[in-house]
DNA sequence: ATAACCGACGTAAGCGCTTCCGGCCCAGTA
DNA sequence: TACTGGGCCGGAAGCGCTTACGTCGGTTAT
């Protein structure tokens, strides 16, 4: 059932198929309306290689992430997730989704064959360092792209990422409301963007509330397991510990929650911990984990409709950046028993 | 750059380039050797729809995933794992993976539509009902499909997935290597073909173990945590409790082992418990989970290499079936210190 | 009245490949 | 020597679409 067959059964040709089901304007309504009927009824579809061979435009987004990001886990911070809000989105605009992982022996970077060989509309990254020159070959191209989590810059691209300085805020806001004032964090590799910002917001509501900022309470984590216990335990090592601390990733703070007791302190009775990300585990140990929840699925969603955007739009000139509320979601970490 | 600007290049025809590149024979060892150093030195890359219109192969198989899966967690199991094996194998052979989620409201099958506006080379499924019409329709297409974790039916179909039943025995076979002799077990729900061999595995060890097989033994669960928690919750209000218990999934075993602790009992003091799957919170909690590592990646790539075979087979007439081995991961829940 | 215009459609030329069908040339055979 | 048979390659016909461009009636302006 090709579109010569479905022209000659609905009496038109070929072109005005075309044209009807791709809704051009140069059609009637009734003719419109015919053809449309009859190629639900015998289940017309029109081939996806021959579109875009025609019409050079692929309907075709990528999605690059590496494999081996620095994410504290085995689990890329909920890769399903974001696959689902994205394809959500996609399927809406009639956009198929291609991966284009960056696997471990990088073999001269495949995934960039695969954007060129792929006519692509928009490509999509998360976890990647946009500094590697191929990442910046895909940057140049007249390809739009979105980082997700990830600042990029670039003629055609935009970034999409929680507001995590805010979310920041809020977590130390939350140990604050509930009577801390020696508030301490451990951060992530402050090279990537959310770490970054993270805390820049511990730092900002401190400065908020009048809080003494001290550099001794800042300890420098890297998003796995192992810095978040060996942070932990360096802070309740200082002459003046903290009552809490907020560890900017969930992996290192249920470390961090283990070295407290391991060390004869109770959570979140001589320290309270909160976290950041939500990750299953979070609500699975004892205590549980008091932490800061992203909406995965709506960065999928938003990026889908950002990249439309930029498809759209004559080149933008200024990168755009879209900031995505959180949600403190209140566990046993931190001592407070409110919802 | 496309292939006629190559051909004149290399001096040659169109149809010998392409020949040169597909490897096929016609062609002599000097021109192939030319075209394919020129092709690299300009950096040709064939354009993937041309390729597949004009061959209808397409290189591209696709993932076909139900967002909803009965997986206990918000993730998918390690779908991040399978992807990455997926992909390293896939561009091994030059192909490309194109996702094809089941998307919640359903709107009429888009994977359906998606599955025949490409030309699949092949679909890789997983976490999906089989039985539903559209799967159905999928299967009956000439398109080869793999199921992971999933017993497909039909021709040109095989499955890949781990030994469950092997792996099943093993953990009781180290709960009875531990001096346990009433071994209990939580299940998945049983239409699932892994929750099914997993408590054919652990029967099978109960029986070649001498081991009495109890009803009262076997307790339904939904590899949901609320299911972990009920099931231990039964099981130590029993007459005689056991002393240790297989649970088939781990987000159950986790909830399992706190019920155990609150209501009153210690891990592995009074019961033992050893789950499956190894999630990233299996190392998490304290104590940690003794349980069943499957090797995901492994899933992919030999989904993959499933694939390739049942493409070159001539009509395979019956099914295919790949059992992966597992790994038991000895933590403490399991009361061993052995490694 | 004629000219200019517009909406609705058909014709045909591609898009960048693959592959069938020969054709040429040089061995090997009778 | 004439004939056959490969090996190697070019020509050209598609693959199933999209999209200029052209055409043809029927309106509307002049």
């Amino acid at each position: 059932m090709d579109i010569d067959e479905l022209a000659r059964r609905s009496g038109v040709s070929a072109a005005t198929v075309s044209r009807a089901l791709n809704g051009r304007p140069e059609v009637s309504a009734a003719t419109r309306a015919r053809i449309v009927a009859l190629a639900a009824e015998l289940g017309y579809r029109p081939n996806a290689s021959a579109r875009t061979l025609a019409s050079r435009r692929s309907e075709l987004i990528g999605l690059l992430w590496d494999t081996d990001y620095r994410s504290g886990g085995r689990q890329h911070p909920f890769l399903q997730e974001v696959l689902i809000g994205l394809k959500a989105a996609l399927s809406d605009r009639g956009q198929g989704l291609i991966l284009l992982p960056i696997v471990p022996p990088d073999d001269e970077a495949g995934y960039v064959r695969l954007a060129r060989q792929y006519t692509l509309d928009g490509i999509v990254m998360m976890g990647v360092d946009q500094h590697t020159p191929q990442v910046r070959a895909l940057l140049a191209t007249p390809i739009p792209c979105v980082g997700l989590d990830l600042a990029l810059d670039g003629p055609r691209t935009a970034s999409v990422g929680s507001d995590n300085r805010t979310a920041a805020a809020d977590a130390v806001a939350h140990l604050h409301a509930l009577g801390h004032r020696r508030i301490a964090t451990i951060t992530g590799p402050l090279d990537l963007w959310p770490a970054a910002e993270r805390l820049a917001g511990y730092r900002a509501e401190l400065a908020r509330r009048r809080l003494r900022r001290r550099p001794e309470y800042e300890v420098a984590g890297d998003f796995f397991a192992a810095s978040g216990a060996a942070g932990m335990r360096r802070l309740l090592d200082l002459p003046s510990p903290p009552t809490a601390v907020f560890v900017a990733g969930d992996a290192m703070a249920v470390a961090a929650m283990q070295a407290a007791t391991d060390t004869g302190r109770t959570v979140p009775g001589d320290v309270a911990v909160v976290g950041f990300d939500d990750i299953d585990a979070a609500a699975m140990v004892r205590p549980g984990l008091t932490t800061i929840a992203q909406d995965y699925r709506r960065f999928g969603t938003t990026a889908a409709a950002v990249l439309a955007e930029l498809a759209a739009a004559p080149t933008t000139d200024e990168p755009r950046s879209v900031l995505l509320p959180t949600r403190l979601v209140v566990r046993e970490s931190s001592g407070s028993t409110a919802i």
